[in-house]
DNA sequence: ATTCCAGTGCACACTGGTGTGTAGTGCACA
DNA sequence: TGTGCACTACACACCAGTGTGCACTGGAAT
């Protein structure tokens, strides 16, 4: 089964082949090892390399083939969920729409991604948290500008912190996107009431926007 | 200036000594590091023996004379914050008044103490998070406890799931208090207010109950 | 059949944190 | 004046995680 080597190596035996495991180029290994990170880190935002690189199914050294360093990956991530996140967030901000439809709006494009996003929360908290904070910016302006329109329109309270509402919004989509995957007691269209609810929204007027949602 | 030794130490130019530093009982030292270690560990969860012992102004070699090990330190800080925490809730759920005039007494009862409690929630992400996730069974329970008298009496949601409901109740709190206390613009009324708007309290009502806070 | 190459297995050095041993210091109290 | 004791200074062993080097494998393309 193994040939001899002079250093008795145990042989491939790690990763059973499954009917993915052919034609795989470089770049889906990178990719997989990308989408098991923002899952693990999002969970544990000090998990190592070797936690990744099991949850990835591959070995610790071949992450670090993909990337020089874990601070590199940790980048890599947040760029892209950034860049996503930013997406969603500058076409909501674009529609000259009502705020509580945009608000509607952007709950709705947002609740079927959320568990994606929880890396950006637990990574702010990780170790090279302060790496990364700067990354974060794009994402922290594009919230605050919407919640500005969102008490502007008085959808929300005009006398709280617009950081408040913010930090408190950004908080509750992760809560009921945990909350969700967790017990399954609650679907994306209650999420949807929730989250209008939580942010000061009559409940009436949560339960119309719902309609508009995924 | 200082003796000479074989080894040559440095003499004690570590921590100056001011006016406190006399008269030091064991037990003040101790406590006096359970109370750094509540404001470093609240902030970070992952900070290390060295970090908390320099904030309370000893030395590491210190802190392992009064705590054997930083999860019995972890843990003894755990088990204080829960017993106080235990004490408020026990005594509000106690009390047989109104749901809502519960709730007010609770915030009100938690509001000045809040940012020492932040250390429940970010203990729990940190290294030991596992091994003292037990000890906070009782204070989950009692904060269960309350939402519940809460929406059997309508003053929230009924429709929503308790356990969201505690979860959001909790991080709204310490966003309120980490909000307070970082830029200043919201005062503890405001904070009750905001409290009691987030958990669904029609603002009038909320305004009404605010009288009762600090 | 040979070559290419993504991935493996295992070595190692390095770092930073934990936990301990031990000798020495300085203050308080007798 | 000396005895106790909380604290210090500095040593070390230990461990887990990071990052690297290198020989080797196994499948696919040529």
């Amino acid at each position: 089964m193994c040939t001899l080597f002079h250093y008795t190596p145990v042989c491939n035996t790690g990763v059973v082949p499954t009917e993915s495991s052919r034609v795989r180029s470089m770049n889906e290994t990178r990719d997989r090892i990308l989408d098991v990170a923002l899952e693990v880190l999002g969970g544990n935002p000090d998990a190592g390399m070797g936690d990744i690189a099991a949850a990835a199914g591959v070995v610790r050294r071949t992450v670090y083939l993909h990337f020089p360093s874990r601070l590199d990956l940790v980048r890599t991530l947040t760029e892209r969920a950034v860049a996503e996140m930013t997406a969603v967030l500058t076409e909501v901000n674009a529609a000259d729409g009502a705020a509580d439809a945009m608000w509607a709006a952007f709950i709705a494009r947002v609740w079927p991604v959320a568990h994606r996003y929880r890396v950006l929360l637990a990574l702010r908290r990780g170790e090279y948290g302060e790496a990364i904070h700067g990354l974060l910016g794009p994402v922290d302006e594009l919230l605050a500008d919407l919640v500005q329109r969102g008490q502007d329109s008085d959808v929300f309270a005009r006398h709280l912190p617009a950081g408040l509402l913010s930090q408190i919004a950004y908080g509750a989509v992760f809560a009921i996107a945990d909350s969700d995957r967790s017990n399954g007691t609650l679907g994306a269209r209650a999420a949807t009431i929730t989250s209008l609810l939580l942010l000061g929204v009559p409940e009436t007027r949560a339960i119309a926007l719902a309609g508009t949602g995924p």
